[in-house]
DNA sequence: TTGTAAGCGTTATCAG
DNA sequence: CTGATAACGCTTACAA
């Protein structure tokens, strides 16, 4: 992988056809600034010689690269195989592609993010799910690049494309204390590493303090004590559950902070001999795809993914500002709980206790 | 999103350092050949400056843009949305991360794939999914830059990583007769665009061979006729299983293509008032991560795909050479059936009509 | 050990 | 309407 064969450049077929360099630039930029049959003369060469403009050194004379960042605090192995982050990124991709630009994944390299940062060759940054305490973001603002957060919290200076994460957190709550429930299991999603702290990132925090004040109405108070929290996978999501379960808790309802983790969650309850919703209910977080196609189809909060992206495309392209005013615009979206089939009511003789059995 | 801020350059800091910018190059990429000295107190003087070299400057220098491009002719949407896709790119960013490789995705732009091809800047480039017929690998193979085929068909003369479609298309089928099974409906994959023509794609055609050579144990024969085909989706897979349905067909058992559209026929079957897997298997292709999360978990043909993702990459990087021999390396993975819930016994009293009831 | 200068392949500026 | 010429920011022979 080492040298790529020689390719014609833009010497060559200015050369060939007798013109200067600037003229075969001009014949594929601006051909309206040469005369028609100089242009048809200067393509015609350039064909035949198979001559490419080489996108480099397009990008260093433009200084622009026609490429925009996503940058994330997880690896690129999380990234590609997470289903939020999966329609995330088609979105993002969606209204990347619509404007000519390609798309740059910045991520952990080596393990660190700012070295990534460095490397890359883009135009600007779009963030998702880096918090405030991320030092990332002081250097992505000197480093002068313009950039979006998304999922993001406590960037009150930045343009962010956010969603209501408590309000959809206090519906879901909301659905399950309606169905009778008062024992409640809470899975959260664990900070990717440990450059953000131990406590709960942001969006993990603000849906927690949705669940919360959604059991309120029936006088029940959850904290970080009735959490117990993982990694964003199915796996990490069995994982959690099991976890729970051998630690005493016995809810008959779950409250999962992302999709991809309840349908792992569903699993951890049926090896248990658990049926869902008859025994436990379920209801997830992100309305994925798939939640429609699991068994039974999963309840959830659903937010706007795809939207999101192409949302933070669009507002990066605007400069983070409002169209008209010129003002910092941050974007609120809208969640809803969705009702499909892993929730129901309580079963019968249970209903006192609201810890999870510690 | 126009321009950055302005940086400092080397220059500046070669100025600031009172040096040439070769040395401040060289303190930086061969800081041997330098006074330990001068070493220090440029980059000293960098930090001071926030220096930190221009990426793009830095390619067009050394012709080299240490990224590797994933070529496929579906859609960004699709891509990073499919699982078997999502892994097969986090085998390809887990390798390439590890040799200091950035990743580009090469897709359709504008619908044009050979227009992204020339826009692409990279060092090498990994197909996959690419058809012997389409012009593209001309292309790229003109263009002078290493690639890789995976999951190609027809094309002998390129380094290719490969699985053994048909034989596990094989072993699926041969489960199935072996539980008796003896009405089949096929799901197939559709071919990503017009482009590639109308026939069947490659893998299709081999997994297609592989569920015939299966059932042939059973006096049977399996064509064309008896597939329904649509976009490797839960979507496209829930889709297909009623246009079959429609159409007449009440198989006993559904070999499918992808593990994505086995999940969308499940959804599909279980809407029509069917069982899975008492009244109808169902067997996908992948095993991909979400196969083991199913309910029933999902019976599949297991494919190494992070690792056909990760050799990709080492061979690329290896220049499509066996390591000693320098002759051209193709290699051939295995595949494997993984038995789990989503098949049993044949209901009684069918077993005759083969077909799907065209 | 360090400096000079010639690229790398474009685009952009500014005369002609 | 054309076409030199100078950037762009870095790497890398080659000199000193």
């Amino acid at each position: 992988m080492e040298q790529a064969a020689r390719r014609s450049t833009i010497a060559d077929v200015a050369r060939a056809a007798g013109v200067s360099k600037a003229a075969v630039s001009f014949a594929f930029n601006t051909p309206e600034r040469l005369s028609a049959e100089t242009v048809s003369r200067i393509r015609e060469i350039a064909t035949t010689l198979e001559y490419r403009p080489d996108p480099v050194a397009r990008m260093l004379a433009q200084r622009r690269t026609w490429t925009i960042g996503i940058l994330t605090p997880q690896g690129l192995d999380v990234i590609f195989t997470n289903p939020y982050f999966g329609e995330f990124t088609a979105g993002v991709a969606t209204a990347a592609e619509a404007a000519g630009l390609a798309i740059q994944f910045i991520s952990p390299l080596h393990g660190s993010l700012t070295r990534a940062v460095d490397r890359a060759s883009v135009d600007g940054i779009i963030t998702v799910g880096l918090g405030a305490d991320h030092p990332e973001v002081g250097q992505i603002r000197r480093s002068g690049l313009p950039f979006v957060v998304v999922d993001s919290t406590g960037l009150p200076d930045e343009p962010a494309i956010e969603v209501d994460d408590e309000g959809g957190a206090r519906l879901a709550a909301e659905h399950l204390v309606g169905l009778g429930h008062r024992d409640f299991l809470v899975i959260g999603i664990e900070p990717p590493s440990a450059t953000s702290g131990l406590e709960p990132a942001g969006v993990t925090a603000r849906r927690l303090r949705g669940y919360d004040a959604g059991v309120a109405a029936a006088g029940l108070h959850l904290t970080e004590d009735d959490m117990v929290v993982g990694p964003a996978s199915m796996e990490g999501g069995t994982d959690a559950f099991r976890r729970a379960w051998a630690a005493g808790a016995r809810p008959t309802a779950v409250l999962v902070m992302s999709d991809a983790m309840a349908i792992g969650a569903m699993h951890a309850a049926r090896d248990l001999g658990l049926r869902v919703p008859e025994d436990v209910s379920i209801i997830g977080y992100d309305d994925v795809d798939v939640a429609q196609f699991t068994d039974p189809p999963l309840t959830t909060v659903h937010q706007p993914i795809r939207q999101k992206g192409e949302e933070a495309v669009r507002l990066l392209l605007a400069g983070g500002r409002h169209r008209d005013e010129g003002s910092l615009e941050q974007q609120l979206l809208e969640t809803r709980l969705v009702v499909r089939g892993t929730t129901a009511r309580a079963p019968r003789g249970r209903g006192e206790v609201v810890d999870d059995g510690r």
